[in-house]
DNA sequence: TTGTAGGCGTTATCAA
DNA sequence: TTGATAACGCCTACAA
């Protein structure tokens, strides 16, 4: 197979170069018969434009860089995994492209950066775990590079666009579950308070409650099956009339299910993110719309990509949802 | 920032861009001097090579491709994920980006291929999920690409370069630590014969039995939590004096644990894969070196992209390790 | 050992 | 509306 060049093209259809360069890029500068031609000869030949090439020219190389993050040492590892495959979908129908990179910390993701995009031309970035005192958006944002993050940016100014799962509307969905089933004394078992996400799902709980005027007891501990039996078994012996647990992770709600059954206590339990984990064991779990949250992230950038980005910073908040299984 | 190009670092240097690129490409053929003289206005500037510009003129990207599949319907759906971040890792180190693609099916990457290449000119492929009559390695073959698959050719000659877990060593050490612990009636449980994977994890653990002058009874059914179960109370109401069972799996071994509960049997239980699952509930389970497996893909990968290929393809059978938790 | 010339495939500019 | 020309940054061939 030849190499098909826009030369190529051009000589099949009895027209220059420029004039194929423009029913790509320009096709209503292009009177309608000629159009027809060109992109008849485009279709026979099989020609696609090349990207290094075009890219010399307009400095710009329809790729996008995703920070891949070691699986996380637990449970809840395959969050991103998801997000990642609706990403790639996302940017390939919109005729982008995923470039991969890992980086241990901040400041080497800043660091690869530069290097992505000196070496690369890189269009764009997709931010993922924000937190607190994120030096990267700022880093971005100074320099003028189009970038997005999934998350919102934890107490710092809301200057860039953003996808986020609204969690709290997750917890107040899993506890209002409880509460249409007969539930009325139901405990929260979280992180400890600091962390933007396990603070907004402890607020949709105690959201949720408050509406129904009613009480209930939590628990902030690290995430993890063990911590979160650990805690459960307290909670579940302090209060002796709780018979539900709404948990901020998939892996407390596996301790709370292990303490449960230890002590005898029948008590309904939700997690958070709908894991593998939870789909494994029928655990009722709240899931994260990642595909949606993906796909709003690319349109985000779209708008960025194509100069026609609002005067304003986007904010895009999804409801996730609640997977009904065997525990609640 | 001014865009630094080859010409900025010879002006600074004092010397014309051949010799920079001189330095870059071929440092021996320069003095040793200029060669530092030229190194110090690189790192001065902090001029980076313009991959596209480069790619131009030799036609190669220093990018690879691998195709990122939806997370599997269940547990074992981290193993791509946790190879990926492997991939990102050993191709960064070695000059090279990884670029993601889905594909809905194997026709449809094969056009993804055609894409991929004349748009981007991808340097190489690593394709995952080899399977039966698998049409992607014919197609890449038949046109030259450089490609390493994770996962042999099931059933087709080894004409291409291939890196894989030894699966039957992985239960033979299962089984031999389980032996190791006393046990002498140990079942398996696993996949319906026909599975390259699956039968060589059967394989293995007939082996050790055999080596060990012992039998065993086995079962084989889908995937999943539930057959899992269903199978073991099969297999252990059958077999009264069973203490142990190696599963295919890590859903066949939660399926496992669960019926042993349920039947009041003391049963030791290793699973396979280690995913977040068998963390998350302390399930022995014999874990593939999937950095390592990536690792050695990428290796290959040099090797075929370099030009120093050996004469005939090379395969790399990697051995699993058993990570040792409660159940076994 | 170093420098000069040309071209990779595309698009922007400008002239026809 | 179409076409000629130059330029993006780099590398290969060849000349000095």
């Amino acid at each position: 197979m030849e190499k098909v060049t826009i030369a190529t093209v051009a000589r099949r259809a009895g027209v220059s170069r420029q004039t194929v360069s423009n029913v790509l890029n320009t096709p209503d500068v292009v009177r309608e018969e000629t159009r027809e031609r060109v992109r008849e000869a485009i279709a026979e030949l099989g020609y696609r434009v090349n990207q290094a090439a075009r890219q010399m020219r307009t400095g710009r190389s329809r790729l996008i860089a995703v920070r891949i993050e070691p699986a996380n040492d637990g449970i809840n590892g395959s969050v991103l995994d998801r997000f990642l495959h609706g990403l790639t979908d996302a940017a390939g129908l919109a005729g982008y492209r995923v470039m991969l990179y890992t980086a241990a910390g901040d400041d080497d993701e800043i660091a690869t950066y530069e290097e992505l995009l000196s070496a690369y031309d890189l269009d764009a970035f997709v931010l993922t775990s924000t937190h607190h005192g994120d030096p990267r958006t700022s880093w971005l944002a100074g320099r003028d590079i189009p970038f997005v993050t999934f998350g919102r940016p934890w107490g710092a100014p809301d200057t860039h666009s953003w996808v986020d799962v609204d969690n709290a509307s997750g917890t107040t969905a899993a506890t209002e579950r409880l509460l249409a089933t007969g539930h009325r004394r139901i405990g929260f078992l979280g992180w400890p308070a600091g962390s933007g996400v396990g603070d907004a799902r402890r607020e949709g709980w105690a959201r949720a409650l408050g509406a129904a005027h009613l009480l209930g007891s939590s628990a902030g501990v690290e995430d993890g099956v063990d911590t979160g039996a650990a805690a459960a078994r307290g909670l579940l012996a302090a209060e002796p009339d709780t018979t539900a647990l709404v948990c901020a992770s998939d892996s407390l709600a596996l301790g709370a299910l292990e303490a449960a059954r230890e002590m005898g206590r029948d008590c309904a339990v939700i997690g958070f993110d709908d894991t593998a984990v939870a789909r494994a064991i029928g655990l009722t779990s709240v899931s994260q719309p990642l595909a949606e949250a993906a796909g709003r992230c690319m349109d985000l950038l779209r708008e960025l990509l194509d100069g026609r980005a609002p005067s304003a910073p986007t904010h895009v908040l999804l409801p996730p949802s609640l997977v009904l299984r065997q525990t609640a």
